[in-house]
DNA sequence: TCTGGGGTCCTAGGACCC
DNA sequence: TCTGGGGTCCTAGGACCC
């Protein structure tokens, strides 16, 4: 069966969600704000068509776009990600699978649909009728394809909002047409370094031998031209993937010039970070806090980041918390005017999975470990530790081995192999 | 004692995405 | 005065081993 891949998106969507929670708003120019109101992360058309550019400081638009008679809201995510399920809801009724990739876009599995195109036409008036939400589909063979074909589709009015990608012909024609720099993937450098060897748009890029992609590119350029020519290398994630890493930053708004409001943000951070970890079922082996100055401040300029690891990895919040506050204590230095500062949540774990971290604290088991190690490598003159069907591992490196949950059996078995 | 290739782990940094 | 907040993956290079 030939697969169809389709990408759905909510056109401009924070503002579309608050157009639906706010009717004035419709026909208007809107923008929605990030945190603090600093900058401009969504427009709809109107505002676009205004000149609004993406990221803008607000403070440097306000009172021209005002009195332009723009709008404006403060982002309102928990609305956001509401309206997000209402429209995975109906994109479930519509399709096989559903892999929502993030809080506005969706890749569907179209592959058993007569008409692909139709079916996705249908969907698209259905979640504008139930949810208020305009959406673009985009359909291809591939999801690099759908996300292409997703972005003609929001590009070209005469489409109605749906591009199909899956005939070979029309594919050709239409990839002439897109920029290298929309193809998902690849970006600013990317493109670049592509435009030095004359590649300039996707049907050129999508012509190009896979091995010049992988030389020029990378691995992941080399799966990309490959999608693009309708060769399938990744499916759709319909579970999503346990998270590896959390953070939670924030710029501060006003300056921060003193050690307590500093101990204060990264502890509010902390514990925010610890509910994350909790509502994801992960705990954290250690945590790293880190704080800078204004990049766009004439003034002397600082950034740290420290780490404490944990004696055991923890998701508990006032943990989190007060080693967050110690590293920020530790890394502070009177005389700078801070402007952002974040903790960092990597390496994680199911908690079921925590084992005491022997590398990290002073353990007298690690030494005694060490010890037991050593004598036997040296007696034998290899590693005599690694368990049958286990790949070497090097007696001296122990620092992996410590914190993998292999760990208490192999400090068990080290008095049977010392006997051998 | 010197040299080199093969291998892994770790970190930093780059590049991309929304 | 005010300039977002998350993520993932890949590569290069150093350390260290046999």
């Amino acid at each position: 069966m030939k697969r169809v891949y389709a990408l759905s998106d909510g056109n401009s969507f924070y503002c579309s969600c608050e157009r639906v929670f706010d009717p004035s708003l419709i026909d208007k120019p809107v923008v929605v704000l990030s945190n603090n109101d600093g900058c401009v992360v969504a427009r709809t058309p109107e505002a676009k068509a205004m000149g609004i550019p993406m990221g803008v400081p607000w403070f440097e638009i306000r009172d021209s776009y005002l009195k332009a008679g723009g709008k404006v809201r403060s982002s309102n995510y928990a609305l956001y990600g509401d309206m997000s399920r209402r429209v995975n809801a109906v994109y479930e009724r519509f399709a096989d699978e559903v892999e929502v990739y993030s809080i506005d876009e969706s890749f569907l599995d179209l592959s058993r649909a007569p008409d692909p195109e139709a079916h996705a036409r249908v969907m698209r008036d259905t979640v504008l009728r139930w949810t208020g939400i305009p959406t673009c589909v985009g359909l291809g063979p591939t999801r690099v394809l759908a996300k292409a074909a997703n972005h003609l589709a929001k590009k070209r009015a005469e489409m109605g909002g749906v591009c199909d990608l899956t005939d070979p012909e029309r594919r050709a024609a239409l990839l002439a047409t897109l920029a290298i720099e929309d193809v998902w993937g690849i970006g600013r450098a990317l493109s670049a370094r592509l435009a030095a060897h004359g590649v300039r748009n996707a049907a050129q890029l999508a012509a190009m031998p896979p091995k010049s992609a992988r030389q020029i590119l990378s691995v992941t350029g080399e799966r990309i031209v490959l999608e693009l020519s309708g060769v399938h290398c990744s499916a759709l994630e319909i579970t999503p993937p346990a998270k590896k890493g959390i953070a939670v930053t924030r710029s501060f708004g006003r300056p921060v010039t003193t050690l307590a409001e500093m101990e204060e943000a990264v502890r509010t951070h902390a514990v925010r970070a610890g509910e994350k970890l909790r509502r994801n079922g992960r705990a954290a082996p250690h945590i790293q806090v880190f704080y800078f100055t204004s990049r766009h401040r004439n003034a002397p300029q600082r950034s740290v980041s420290g780490i404490e690891h944990f004696p055991v990895a923890t998701s508990d919040s006032m943990a989190l918390a007060a080693a967050a506050c110690r590293v920020a204590r530790r890394l502070w230095a009177d005389g700078f005017i801070y402007a952002k500062s974040g903790v960092m949540l990597e390496g994680l774990i199911d908690p079921a999975d925590a084992v005491p971290d022997l590398w990290h604290t002073p353990d007298p088991r690690r030494a005694e470990l060490m010890r037991a190690m050593d004598a036997v490598n040296m007696r034998y003159g290899r590693n005599m530790l690694a368990p049958a069907g286990v790949t070497y591992q090097r007696p001296w490196s122990l620092k992996q081995d410590l914190r993998s949950p292999r760990w208490t059996t192999r400090l068990d078995e080290v008095p049977t192999v010392m006997a051998r």
